[in-house]
DNA sequence: GGGAGATGCTTAACATGTTAAGTGAATGCG
DNA sequence: CGCATTCACTTAACATGTTAAGCATCTCCC
């Protein structure tokens, strides 16, 4: 019966030692990835019982939106590379939670859009989403929510447009 | 020479499709994993000049400051899952990059530590890894950045003890 | 002191992340 | 028209995430 979670901030640092350098643990790309998995860790057994993974969900959620894409802008939209993509839409499919047929005037894309099973799974599993998001929302608090995730897109665009070294042009 | 990488915030939005719920790429989880993702993207070069992953920083990183610890200590310091652990260590010590033996109180133990390669490989990479962190931090204001942390640490702390189910005892 | 259960770690199996290469279709340009 | 290039997508290969088993070892309690 003990508890499993992480929880390394207990404050039982061992003495002084100097620092060799800034304490890994409180990194930024270590501070977002605990946070990333805190939330999700409250996610992934309701998608498990649905037999659902996190990037499967984003994809209904995505495909759900828009009716149908084609597989690049699904891609961009459910931030997923091409290569996962592509699986995942294969099983999908397999499932039949999933249609695809191929565009008409260019034989290179795909249409992508949602089944009937597909709205119904959904449907089963949206409630329980929404409550565990209302949960978060609540023992964090909305307007400490909608601060952080502004915070965050800040962050993306400050770093855009960095370590690509070919995107230099066009900025105005 | 064409550019490949992602950037998916370019604004060529298919007009305005009435949204049918919280649009999903403002949802708290996507935001995460966007932010961290544009944080990673600056490092990820750099380490796989040096044939680094993430990971295996993350815990090259994490032992040479503690010497040395046990197996599951670093899965808690680097935040990594026992099986992701177990064969990242299986690589590095094939690399000759940490040294491990086994505890001699608890034969079930075995205490991993950074090896001499292993610090000068550290050595090589650490430069233009504070240097990118410094870019990120003079980008997006070192105020800012600490404030971000702070308020993912609350995140993490609002959420701790949900979802387990069985930690619902010796609350105080 | 001996066996049931807990513990530390590894292996296995499946799904995704990440990069590179492959394939078929469309385009540009001579 | 012909052909090199680009484009959309898929496959391949390797590394990690995630969950469940497996395997020693250790602990506790009778």
């Amino acid at each position: 019966m003990t508890k499993r979670s992480a929880d390394p901030a207990n404050g039982s640092a061992p003495a002084a030692r100097q620092v060799p350098m800034r304490d890994f643990s409180r990194s930024l790309p270590m501070s977002l990835l605990r946070a990333r998995e805190a939330v999700m860790r409250q996610f992934r057994p309701s998608l498990r019982e649905h037999g659902l993974t996190e990037q499967q969900w984003r994809i209904l959620r995505a495909l759900a939106a828009i009716e149908a894409a084609e597989v690049t802008e699904l891609a961009r939209t459910a931030f997923l590379l091409g290569p996962s993509l592509s699986r995942i839409l294969r099983d999908l499919e397999a499932r039949n939670l999933i249609e695809r047929r191929t565009a008409k005037a260019d034989q290179r894309r795909s249409m992508v859009s949602i089944s009937k099973e597909g709205v119904k799974l959904m449907a089963s599993v949206a409630p329980t989403s929404e409550a565990i998001y209302a949960e978060i929302t609540r023992r964090f608090g909305a307007r400490k929510l909608a601060e952080l995730q502004e915070m965050l897109g800040e962050l993306e665009q400050s770093l855009a447009g960095l370590g690509s070294a070919d995107e230099t042009i066009a900025e105005g």
